[in-house]
DNA sequence: AACGGTTCGTGACACGTGTAACTTGACACG
DNA sequence: CGTGTCAAGTTACACGTGTCACGAACCGTT
């Protein structure tokens, strides 16, 4: 007759709300209004306190599963970041994520990181989040999202799903960076310089490719304006053989610039020019993104386009306001912007 | 009267299994059947046609509350890492922790990660695991968990907990790195090039501690077989400025040889006393540790140690191993190993 | 004494799911 | 014809929580 499910373990079972409320000697209401704080005018002080003891004593957790089964929210966030090449990011997200689930915290909902295969369907992928009824799913650069995904998610019952880094799926939120924009002051900077024959780093990894097509889009744009100016796309591998194999041919190419779609990229490709006898930046300067320390090192200093993020407490709060006003059409909310750290390696030709 | 809690948004009510059976024309345990896979012998081929079409129809996804709520279990294995200190960690993680998610999933298990701050209490950050009721959690490497932590978590019905990366908190078990071991081999390599007055580099960052006394202390093991060597901490934080300052009272310190903690310590390190006037390896010998791929890119190359981890897979397989055997008493399971890259930056001294 | 207000609690329902136990025909066997 | 056996479903309960509506005292006023 017994219903209840196995508890394989042989461990103790769980304290429950019902656990306290018979240790303290009072209903299971009054154990809930307590530790809920919505206690006031309703349980005397005493009882209160003989309510916190029991909980303490008994070491009771509330379960999520529960209240968010009984609430119909489940508090959570979730981030979805792609599973599989996330090595070629460079370090710039996992310190903005792990700040954004700080941020979260401070408004009561619960952050957390899935990664999700872009290799297989993305309908896959909305259906496991989907089954965890978030309250916001916030896709990452490379996280696979389509316009059914978003729909899958918003008829489970996700009141806002953003697209954040790239452009949003129809029917998500985003908050977007502005690729073109990346390119087109890389671009400017370079053209500045005297630069004309500009190569921009297309890189082999697998899922980058919706970043860097924007950016060779702004690239282009900024060289539309000057005439006689020469754009080309340059596919690299973010390997020392790949990175060898192109500077051994470069002189072929006849560039006088390169993008590098970011500061590693950049430097692995520098180092591999240097190596094969082309000064950098007298014979072809060499920028990056992301502006990381390590590119500083290097001997000359690398250039690099430094990319603002939206500050996490300001996506917090974006997130939280979408959250709480589920109605509000999707809309792109913020853009990045992007500066010029102009150094060496691209200093003005002769 | 009726009981149900608000449905903030005006959007459709998510389907439930319910309304799939009602759609299909049968009952809500025929749905669970089929949908479950346990339908042999128990439903006609005819009627699980219908239901999948039913459920495919109307967009159901099972709510992972209710499910755990019932089934006991959550399914969730909770990915424990520390919230700020992240940037100072490399790239090392990242890319292991999406494979373990991959590989969990194989096992049926929905692999998350969880931010947690480590400057706050331990106790809090478990809290709000246990909230989760995860099948179990792997605190990585500067995650916070205590032995009251621990506690906390088995109580509330977690079956397994795993400390990763370094020494486990009692009753937790361990997949350790062996962080002794790659301080010894740092230590030993440079012994063998004759270099004896070694520093080692300690991380000024917020808890990187627990990483770096067990490695000085492999460094101090290696050379107490050495008559005559010496081994000394050395501070750093990770900005050019503490490097430049460090650099310009070097020679104060009168050592021949460091171990910088990781590739990213010792390539800014490195620079700093290059340009001091240090030469490397001439004056010291410079060694870091992950053998990143930007430490092959300066001029020396960077000797570095490279830690092997367990593979994401086997690292999976243990862990639901341990959650079907909860009983498995606590022990440290695997431990990585550690072997020297040797390059120019710590040629054999003249 | 009757009445209204305040204080302090409790009883009971609903959230969505999984599954053991039961029902209902249909059919075969003695 | 009674009795199993089996296929094909259904009924009903439990998981742990939040909260609405409803007491039961107690106190002060008319």
């Amino acid at each position: 007759m017994n219903d209840s499910p196995e508890r394989g373990g042989v461990g103790p079972v769980p304290p429950t709300s019902t656990s306290v409320a018979r240790y303290a000697g009072v209903s299971r209401a009054t154990v809930s209004y307590v530790l809920n704080g919505l206690a006031a005018g309703r349980v005397s002080a005493a009882t209160q306190e003989k309510v916190r003891v029991a909980a303490e004593e008994l070491g009771y957790v509330p379960h999520a599963a529960a209240r968010s089964l009984r609430s119909g929210s489940s508090g959570l966030v979730l981030i979805a970041v792609p599973a599989d090449t996330v090595p070629a990011y460079g370090s710039l997200f996992t310190g903005f994520v792990a700040a954004f689930q700080t941020e979260l915290q401070a408004y009561g909902h619960t952050g957390v990181l899935h990664g999700a295969r872009t290799g297989g369907a993305p309908q896959a992928a909305a259906r496991a989040w989907a089954e965890l009824r978030p309250a916001a799913v916030i896709a990452t650069i490379g996280a696979p999202l389509d316009e059914a995904s978003v729909e899958t998610l918003k008829r489970s019952g996700t009141s806002a799903v953003v697209s954040y880094g790239l452009p949003p799926a129809p029917g998500a939120h985003g908050i977007a960076m502005d690729q073109e924009e990346v390119g087109a002051v890389a671009g400017a900077h370079l053209l500045a310089g005297g630069r004309r024959r500009i190569g921009v780093v297309v890189p082999l990894e697998h899922g980058l490719g919706m970043f860097s097509t924007p950016r060779l889009e702004g690239v282009r744009a900024a060289a539309a304006a000057c005439p006689g100016a020469r754009v080309e796309p340059v596919e690299l591998a973010y390997t020392e053989e790949s990175a060898a194999e192109l500077a051994a041919r470069w002189r072929d190419l006849d560039l006088d610039a390169v993008f590098a779609y970011n500061d590693e990229y950049a430097m692995l490709l520098m180092r591999a020019l240097q190596d094969a006898g082309i000064d950098v930046p007298g014979e072809v300067a060499v920028v990056g993104a992301d502006d990381l320390l390590l590119g500083r090192l290097l001997r000359p200093r690398l250039t690099s386009v430094r990319i603002e993020l939206p500050p996490p407490a300001e996506v917090a709060a974006l997130v939280d306001r979408l959250i709480r006003e589920p109605e509000t059409p999707p809309a792109v909310h913020r853009r990045s912007t992007a500066h010029i750290e102009a150094r060496e390696s691209s200093s003005r030709a002769e």
